[in-house]
DNA sequence: TTGACATATTCCGATATGGACATATATTTC
DNA sequence: GAAATATATGTCCATATCGGAATATGTCAA
């Protein structure tokens, strides 16, 4: 088996940092693909690609729109997401705090170390 | 190039289920290589070459204690994830309402087309 | 020193990627 | 119908992955 598709899931498709901007740029308004690869300055094909991804797992949605095509933002696929590391805010602190005493434990031993021998 | 290397930050470390599942499991306490393994159900070198990655983008720190290797959670390196999506809390809902705003277009697009002809 | 245990690394194969390029498909306009 | 515009798809390449198996490294204990 190799990676996991980047289509698997919204963690996978948003690795990359490209589909992270495309999701930006589509807050508030949607956008055609053409605008999208000229804010990126990607090629138009590479920007269809993203968008491509961003369909199959849900993160995006298009609308014809005569000539071009309109993608939107849905965002409800980032919810997964935004759960899983809300679960780990308490730990920025905590675990400072945690680190701090990991240091003072290695100076203790260093202490220690120099003192033996 | 090919996709972003799992080491080149949080996004895409994060990406594997397997890590996710290692983050979570160091959660309050830290763990033995060999426990984390168990927990898993996934070999032990696979879960060496996890908490390499996880270690190489600062997720996880990892303390000497005798025989065996402690890791231990150092959830800072989640906050980008964690500013990132939380950008997109507000679209949630909103985006909730555009889409069934759009499912309305359809419908009255359809409703049109099956009047005419 | 030897053996037992814990962990890390290396080699292999299969796979999917992102980017560039060329090209296909679809829609509008003349 | 033909040209112009907007978008999607296919092919090629280089690369990094995950997983398994074997093996190396490191530590403790007798």
């Amino acid at each position: 088996m190799a990676r996991a598709a980047t289509t698997s899931d919204a963690f996978n498709a948003v690795a990359e940092p490209q589909r992270r901007r495309i999701l930006v740029l589509l807050k508030g308004r949607e956008r055609p693909v053409n605008e999208l690869a000229r804010a990126l300055r990607i090629t138009q094909p590479r920007t269809s690609k993203h968008l491509r991804v961003l369909r199959e797992v849900g993160l995006v949605r298009v609308r014809e729109a005569g000539q071009q095509r309109l993608y939107g933002l849905d965002a409800r696929g980032l919810q997964p997401l935004h759960e899983w590391v809300v679960g780990f805010e308490q730990y920025w602190n905590e675990n400072f705090d945690r680190l701090s005493e990991y240091v003072k434990k290695l100076q203790q031993k260093e202490q220690s170390d120099g003192s033996r021998s």
